[in-house]
Parts: structure tokens; C-alpha cells; sequence
DNA sequence: GTCTATACGATGATAGAC
DNA sequence: GTCTATCATCGTATAGAC
């Protein structure tokens, strides 16, 4: 019995201490040994668990990011129940699609996806785009469906752009939230959920709602 | 006369093969020794020419911002040039802030900062993010102040915040262009530069034209 | 001034005893 | 399951050749 709460406690310790330092000073700058000895355990308990500093990032945002993606997918749910027949609104798909991960920005759930995030940016073809694409398959699928019904008149083409816009706005206010603060001289911080919600739910609302572009094909000259 | 020119060649030889070698595999992922070995000089080289594996990446991407960014002013310029005394119109201001970034997608210098934007992202308190403001220091002044006149029925504090979504949605674009492609179900390529910037110019222009939020103090409760 | 050969401490990973 | 011991490889520093 006691056992295995050892065992799992160990798991959990190394797991919380990692999540803490490499989201305090970056990946490659936390060694192991700065894990293990935050956690107090062992150097080769890392391997044991996890089977390299891969695999054991890949769990700190594995645990991190399922529940803040189910918790889209309910509001998704609910937001299109709630106007069936008709399509979800726009704005309540946006909400369902930001909001937990904006709520989750500063708690250690933040943490642990900022993380991700950086990985992704950071390392073209590696394995944490592979890993959001797994993740993220399901939800960008219903949400898609969902942003389709809501706005027929774009194509799928440009509402895949859409989309990815307002991902990266939101991507880049998690992540990049120092450069926000510098942009405006300190007037704004992305700490301020409550005012970066509502900012971002305006911009999103607006851009997504853009008109259709003129041409297909690539005609140009059409001015007013 | 002979020994200069050996000497920046050197020094040249080791950032070309570095600058293809992180983009290839990443920042960690690529060793000193692997980027001289590409370079056909010595390791220590590396540590002549630039202080530290630091300061090379630095090296990098200093190369390839500062043209790019000279390329933004330049065209800010000529925009506010022709439409003086009236503030130079919102569409040339984004076309001057995302164009030349966006046709450096795809080129050496492209990969270049797509490198340094991964690092911003991965690394919260970074150096990376210090070298960006450095570099965006006087751009961000210029641009920001275009964009105010071209906006004035927009606070300092909300057009920081729609800045900082256009520049997301850019940084996403140039970096995370596969998840675009994974998104639209393989339909879309953020390598379709022309179409990129149709999208982006749409998207970002209805963005930033949105109306003003209601209210700047955090009364709640105000529903429609 | 440029470049090279070589060595040092720290890191991620692994094998085998307990 | 956990630990100690050990390994190859990493970034960096230095001493000296051209």
C-alpha cells in the first residue's frame, strides 16, 4: 500500500518540480540534476519514469493540456445545444475556444502549456508540433465544423486562415505577454485576463467576420 | 589585404552553416561541433569570432532583422510621405509592417528569424525577447504612432493590444505554418506567400477597425 | 590577429546491484 | 522501484602555432 503512494508521489514530485523550473528558466538551461534535486529524488528516477527529458515534457504538457482542451469542447457543446437549430454564435465559439486556455494563463497550467508552446516555435520539425497536431486533432475539428456553420460565406480556405490568426494571437498573448508590456510602455500587461479577454474576443470578432476576399485568382488593381 | 578577406570568411562560413543547421534541427539539437564540421573550420573558431554559442545565435539574427527591419521603416516612410498631410492610410501601414517579413519567408533569412522567434517563444525571460525589443525599439515607436493617427478613436492601452494580435498573428504564420497546413486538412500553405498576405491584410485590417470596447473602466454587468 | 589542438566540468542517458 | 557508477557528448576555456 504504501508502495505505491511512494511510487506515484515520486512521479508526481518530478513532474510538478520540472513543470516549475523549466517554465522558470526554459528547457534546455534545467538540467536533470536541477529536477531531481528540486524534487528530492533521485537523478535516474527521471529515466525510469519517463524515458528521457523528451518524454517527460511531453507528460508535463500532456497533463496540462487535456483537461483545458475537454473544457473547450464542453463549452463548445453547450454554446451549440443552447441555439440549436441554428448555428452556435460566433462569439460563444470564440469564448469556448479561448477562455480556458486565457483562465488558465498564470496558474501552473499556464506554465506548463507556455512551455509547450515555446517548444513548438522553437523546434521546426520536431516532435512538440507532432504532439499539439494529436492534441489539438479533435477540437480543431469541431470548431472548425463550428466556425463553418457560423460564417458560410467563407470558403474553407480562408477561414482556415482565420483561424490560424486567431490561434496566433492567442499563442502569442500567452507566451509573449513581455512584449505586450513593452509595445505599450507598461500600460498594458497580458496578466490582466479580464482585459485581454475582452480585447481579444473584439479583434477575433471583427477579423473573423471580415468580408470574403474579392478574387480567387489573384487579380489585383481593384482599388475602392 | 589576403588575411581579411580569410577572416570574414570564416566568420561567414561558420553563420551560414549555423543559421541552416538550427533551422534544420533546432537550437539545442545542433552542437558546435556539428556547425564547424559543416563549416570546415575548427571548433574553437566559434569561440574566436563570437564569445559563446549565445552570441552566435545572436549573430544570426542580427543579420537578418536589421535589413528587414530597415525594409519596414522605408516603406512606413513612403506611406506617410505620400498621404501627408493625412495620416498615411491603415492598409499601407500593414503592408510596411508584415511584407517584409512575410517575403523573407521561405529564404535563408527567413529561416533565420524564424529561429530567433522560436527562441523568444521558449524561453520566457530570455535574452531572445531583450534582443527582439532592442531591435523592434525604434520600430515599435514609429509604427505604434502611425497607427494612432490612422486610429485615433482608439486608446493607447487598446491599440497595444490589437498591435500585439496583428504581430501574433504574423509570428504564428511565419513560424507555425504547419499547423496551418494541418488546420485546413492540407488545403493551405503558409508558403503561399501571395495568398498569406491577401488573408493577413484582410484579417488584420478588420481587426484593427473594430469598434472601441465600451467601456475602459471594468464596469461589468453592461450587456447590450 | 587568426586559427588550432587539447583539456575541463557538466549534462543526458544507461547498466546492473540492491 | 530505486540507487550508484559510468559513459559519450556537450559548451567553454586556454596555450600556443602561424
Amino acid at each position: 500500500m504504501t508502495q505505491i503512494i511512494q511510487a506515484t508521489d515520486t512521479k508526481q514530485r518530478i513532474l510538478n518540480a520540472a513543470e516549475k523550473l523549466f517554465a522558470q528558466h526554459g528547457l534546455a538551461a534545467t538540467s536533470l540534476r536541477a529536477i531531481t534535486a528540486e524534487a528530492g529524488v533521485n537523478l535516474a528516477s527521471v529515466n525510469y519514469h519517463f524515458r528521457s527529458k523528451e518524454e517527460l515534457i511531453r507528460a508535463i504538457y500532456r497533463r496540462r493540456l487535456e483537461p483545458i482542451n475537454q473544457r473547450r469542447l464542453e463549452m463548445l457543446d453547450q454554446a451549440e445545444r443552447e441555439a440549436a437549430p441554428k448555428p452556435a454564435p460566433l462569439e460563444k465559439i470564440l469564448d469556448a475556444l479561448l477562455d480556458p486556455l486565457l483562465e488558465a494563463k498564470g496558474s501552473d497550467a499556464g506554465a506548463g502549456v507556455q512551455v509547450l508552446l515555446g517548444r513548438v516555435y522553437a523546434e521546426p520539425g520536431g516532435i512538440a508540433v507532432q504532439m499539439l497536431k494529436e492534441q489539438m486533432a479533435e477540437a480543431g475539428q469541431r470548431f472548425g465544423a463550428a466556425l463553418h456553420r457560423a460564417l458560410p460565406k467563407l470558403s474553407r480556405a480562408e477561414l482556415a486562415w482565420r483561424m490560424h490568426f486567431v490561434i496566433g494571437a492567442l499563442a502569442h498573448t500567452l507566451v509573449a505577454g513581455k512584449l505586450l508590456e513593452y509595445i505599450s510602455g507598461g500600460e498594458c500587461s497580458a496578466d490582466d485576463t479580464e482585459y485581454a479577454h475582452r480585447n481579444m474576443i473584439a479583434f477575433a470578432l471583427a477579423g473573423l467576420n471580415a468580408p470574403p476576399l474579392k478574387t480567387t485568382a489573384p487579380a489585383r488593381k481593384v482599388k475602392s
